[in-house]
DNA sequence: TCAAGGCTTGAATCGGCTC
DNA sequence: GGAGCCGATTCAAGCCTTG
């Protein structure tokens, strides 16, 4: 989320953020409750650092902070531009703290702000990082070198992913974090099972979280309208992770601050944060951004009830339900018009391939057509329209 | 899937599986046919290798096969016995083919079969690798020290995943796969957009699947009930792998093969497979499982012809067929543009000439355009796209 | 004031054949 | 191997304009 990667390591101006009538930090309400629950006095709460996140990581006492959530450069190495159908320009991240020279060189720095951050991290502390594929692999084999002990990879389902343009690979519809202890016998981390279980309709919150990208109001602008930071996340991505692994009064850092998502969830949820940011454009927004934000009462620092929309469902979908079979034959209500079922999910009428929509359209000589509610299979002699089976593969999703 | 790690090194054994109608290898029809469609003879077709799973790709001839598919062991480093609520014991994965002393190990061993299996890999075939979070990191990190070139990393998302019977972590609802071809110039690797598009509602098709576990008859138990092998992946899965990467009369190579996920679903879908597998008793079943596999009709696993693919028409052939006139004016859907058909089947924008394309993109000022779906005809005052003009040039050639 | 439709945009390793 | 050219390619949200 940020670019404190290659700064001068000389002293870190210091960002003060408003206070917020909380006063001192509340005790951790998690099992093992510390013995002090005050923090070091150096610790420079809901402060914003200035500068090199390695140097500062340096500055800051061992064993001091609670959760960490970071969000590092991608590395994205793109090579050319990319145009959507309609020709417009799509724009990139471009940036230069964005670019390594090579994986060697992405390796090295992935390894030396892990080991940083992992120096200040209390023994029950845990760790977020968020990334896509062109980092993800390098970033989760360094933690595992460094023994940290993965608790689970995460999966954010975007709502609303770019498309690929191009028809070349599957849309790249999400992206990854990895959640882990800080070693193995950190047996006595945060995480609040029951409250994410009753929050998700009573059943275990999964390892797969569909959540809409940032866009709108919450997406900062600056005066010429232009997004401030490239990649600025969404904060109901924030708050399910401060929710689930942390308490309020905790402490949590962010080593790549950016536009400080991370502390304004926070600063919503009770919690303090310490953000480490290289670039002051970033850090002014941020603090601007923070300073905004009103926290919720303690009492309703909980999880929020998830909003559930209607889920699409692939034809492929019943075919792998095993409710339709490759090579079988569907009907409509009245037997009038068939046509077969491909295996990839698509139907055949004679030589034409196409969707149900598509090939339902084409039978009846309409320009368009619901499939799910004109095609038929016939079971026991008896026609079943092939849209029960969608209710029951959404029964099963949502299971 | 499999367990062809640590086995001798010496001659493989050669399980046969039983031919199924289906005569010499199909032809692929992506586009870049290769001159001869024959494989080579010493590939050994639709057969089981017995042995150590390195000595044999050794053995293979280099750039033979079209995809890969590899479930490598997870190294899931399991340290006690684990109980469901009911004290009921989950029988775990904790066989020695999934036991290494180290990542370092791990890692060894990871390198070592994908540089093997990148040598037998054709210069457009792709490598599917799956995984958890405790290999998949390392894998990927291998993946791109190796030069493979990531296309894609692909969620699982499990229908019905264990549940997390401590409470103390997300329920791990997913596994994932990274999709790769063989290096970054490898961009002719075979990828059937329109098909999985038209199978998916018509919109392209995500990252994130939603498939069910294998589970019922499809879940391979020896004499006594017992499942034969602890990770049998689910048909729907690689059913999905095999219709969006590869054609049929393609050689699929699956180094883990295990309980033959792999050859049956290739079996089904009229691809061919080289399944190498250490464990005799899983080789076993698998080649059992197989022989029981009937091929789907050609027609129904053939992938639609790709837009990309269909005949090139020229723009004279419109003037030749009479649906359009030399001096008549062509517009855009707006009427915003206009530009005049010269006989030789160029257009003229005032004193320019060039292509429909070439007039398209410069009457709007824009790097590149597809004429044949931005101009138009006027006919009986009602605008025609030339493109359904294309259409009916085509139908003719190939009547 | 509202509804409908247009425009913009988002962490992207995004074409392929012929000459 | 590089240049040139044909022509294929986007989904969901949110904001804004138009009627």
């Amino acid at each position: 989320m940020g670019t404190s990667r290659t700064g001068a390591a000389g002293a870190a101006s210091r960002i003060s953020v408003s206070r917020t009538g909380r006063s001192a930090p509340a005790p951790r309400t998690g099992r093992k409750t510390p013995l002090s629950v005050v923090q070091p006095k150096s610790l420079p709460l809901n402060e914003i650092l200035l500068g090199d996140c390695i140097a500062n990581l340096e500055k800051l006492p061992p064993e001091s902070v609670d959760v960490v959530f970071a969000d590092p450069p991608y590395n994205l190495q793109l090579e050319q531009a990319l145009t959507r159908p309609d020709q417009s320009l799509v724009d990139a991240v471009d940036d230069d703290w964005d670019k390594f020279a090579s994986f060697a060189d992405y390796d090295a720095f992935t390894r030396a702000w892990l080991s940083a951050v992992r120096r200040v991290m209390k023994k029950n502390a845990t760790l977020w990082v968020i990334g896509s594929y062109h980092n993800i692999f390098r970033v989760g084999a360094a933690l595992q070198d460094l023994d940290f002990w993965i608790l689970n990879d995460i999966v954010w389902r975007k709502a609303n992913p770019m498309p690929n343009f191009k028809g070349r690979r599957f849309t790249n519809a999400h992206e990854t974090m990895i959640w882990a202890s800080r070693g193995a016998d950190s047996k006595g981390y945060t995480f609040h099972y029951d409250a994410l279980k009753a929050g998700n309709e009573d059943v275990q919150m999964r390892s797969d979280w569909f959540i809409p990208i940032c866009t709108g109001d919450e997406r900062l602008k600056d005066e010429n309208g232009r997004k401030v930071h490239p990649t600025q996340k969404p904060e109901a991505l924030l708050a399910r992770v401060l929710l689930s692994s942390s308490n309020p009064g905790d402490v949590v850092l962010d080593p790549f601050f950016g536009s400080g998502t991370t502390g304004a969830v926070a600063k919503l949820l009770g919690r303090n944060f310490i953000g480490l940011e290289r670039d002051p454009t970033y850090a002014k927004a941020a603090r601007k951004r923070i300073d905004a934000v009103v926290p919720l009462d303690d009492a309703s620092v909980s999880a929020p009830p998830e909003k559930r929309t209607e889920v699409r469902v692939p034809f492929l979908s019943l075919i792998e339900g095993g409710y339709v079979k490759a090579g079988e034959t569907l009907v409509d209500e009245r037997r009038r018009h068939k046509a077969v079922v491909r295996a990839d999910g698509t139907l055949a009428l004679g030589p034409i391939v196409g969707s149900i929509h598509k090939i339902g359209a084409l039978t009846q000589g309409f320009p368009s057509c619901n499939g799910w509610t004109f095609w038929n299979v016939e079971r026991d002699g008896k026609l079943i329209s092939i849209d029960e089976f969608r209710t029951k593969v959404r029964a099963e999703m949502a299971a």
